[in-house]
DNA sequence: ATCCAGGATGTAT
DNA sequence: ATACATCATGGA
């Protein structure tokens, strides 16, 4: 087993490992006590949490450290166990390279936005494996966040990989060509519903090579978005939380129903009858560049 | 029981 | 291009 610890307090915006992971942003990190996406208002704030990456284990949790200043989840270190030099992949997965000041400073001056920015100071965006990330806003549609995240995990026992760390079990996220094999039948005993096809056959598009995440990076945003959708049971909406949540484009704004309802109540100039055109109006009005995490916030802090 | 949840698809216009 | 019904499932 490998450990080590990162400072975060003297980062640009700090960091929130809770906020961070239990958002509603990913579904490929798990609270080790079990309790992950629970609404019970449980304290999570030095818990462990731990991820499956490219067959390893990296187990993670936020401490004050010793920095005078730092309370709670706001400063402190990451301290990490893996079976790998975690260093690197946690300052991707967790975006830690983001400079967090200067994306609240581009924000846009606006009530909304402001307050959700600093309930959630140090929250930030993540960089899933596309495939997860894929799956799981797939399995997304008109369902609740923990179903959601019940649905990953079931996922990952049935068809994951097992991987053994420190006397316990890990499960990895199944690989496309395990769901490809998977009959919709069995997707469908796990609950996913109608969604169960949706799945299996989007699995089978990146298992051919058919259609992946390569076909995706580089292209401008709309078009990325638009290219997404070829995928199936994958909608702007859900294009939009790929490109946001695993393909780093920062500008992207799922239109789901909080954000959405934001719109109505504060943003009514913003509604244009398309997703496309609402899309480009709020993406305006969050600021462009990083509209996405705007998003994000917004999203966490209706919903709290 | 009825409604709703980070929507997408197929079909008709 | 836009409007509509339909699609499973569990929790409140």
């Amino acid at each position: 087993m490998l450990t080590g610890s990162i400072p975060v307090a003297d980062l640009p915006g700090g960091f929130d490992l809770q906020s961070t992971v239990e958002s509603g942003q990913s579904y490929c990190w798990h609270r080790a006590d079990g309790r992950t996406y629970e609404r019970t208002g449980a304290y999570g704030g030095s818990a462990w949490y731990y991820t499956v990456v490219d067959g390893e284990v990296v187990r993670v949790r936020q401490r004050a450290g010793d920095d005078a200043n730092a309370t709670g989840t706001a400063g402190g270190v990451l301290e990490w166990e893996a079976t790998t030099d975690a260093d690197p992949l946690l300052v991707d997965l967790l975006r830690l390279d983001d400079d967090l000041d200067a994306i609240v400073d581009a924000s846009p001056d606006d009530p909304l936005v402001e307050s959700a920015y600093d309930a959630y100071a140090g929250m930030r965006l993540v960089r899933d494996p596309f495939f997860a990330c894929l799956v799981s806003f797939i399995c997304s549609a008109q369902m609740r966040v923990k179903r959601i995240y019940d649905m990953q995990t079931a996922l990952a026992r049935e068809y994951g990989e097992t991987i053994a760390f420190d006397g316990d079990t890990y499960h990895a996220f199944p690989t496309p060509e395990r769901l490809a094999d998977a009959t919709e039948d069995e997707l469908r005993d796990l609950g996913l519903g109608y969604r169960a096809p949706y799945v299996q056959r989007t699995a089978e598009l990146v298992a051919t090579g058919e259609m992946t995440a390569d076909d995706v990076r580089g292209l401008p945003y709309e078009e990325a978005r638009e290219a997404l959708t070829t995928f199936v049971g994958v909608g702007d909406k859900v294009a939009d939380c790929v490109l946001l949540f695993s393909l780093g484009y920062l500008e992207a704004v799922p239109l789901d129903t909080w954000i959405r309802t934001a719109i109505e109540e504060h943003y009514p100039d913003c509604e244009r009858g398309s997703y496309a055109e609402t899309s480009r109006a709020i993406r305006e009005a969050f600021g462009g560049e990083y509209a996405g995490y705007a998003q994000t916030y917004v999203f966490h802090y209706l919903r709290n």
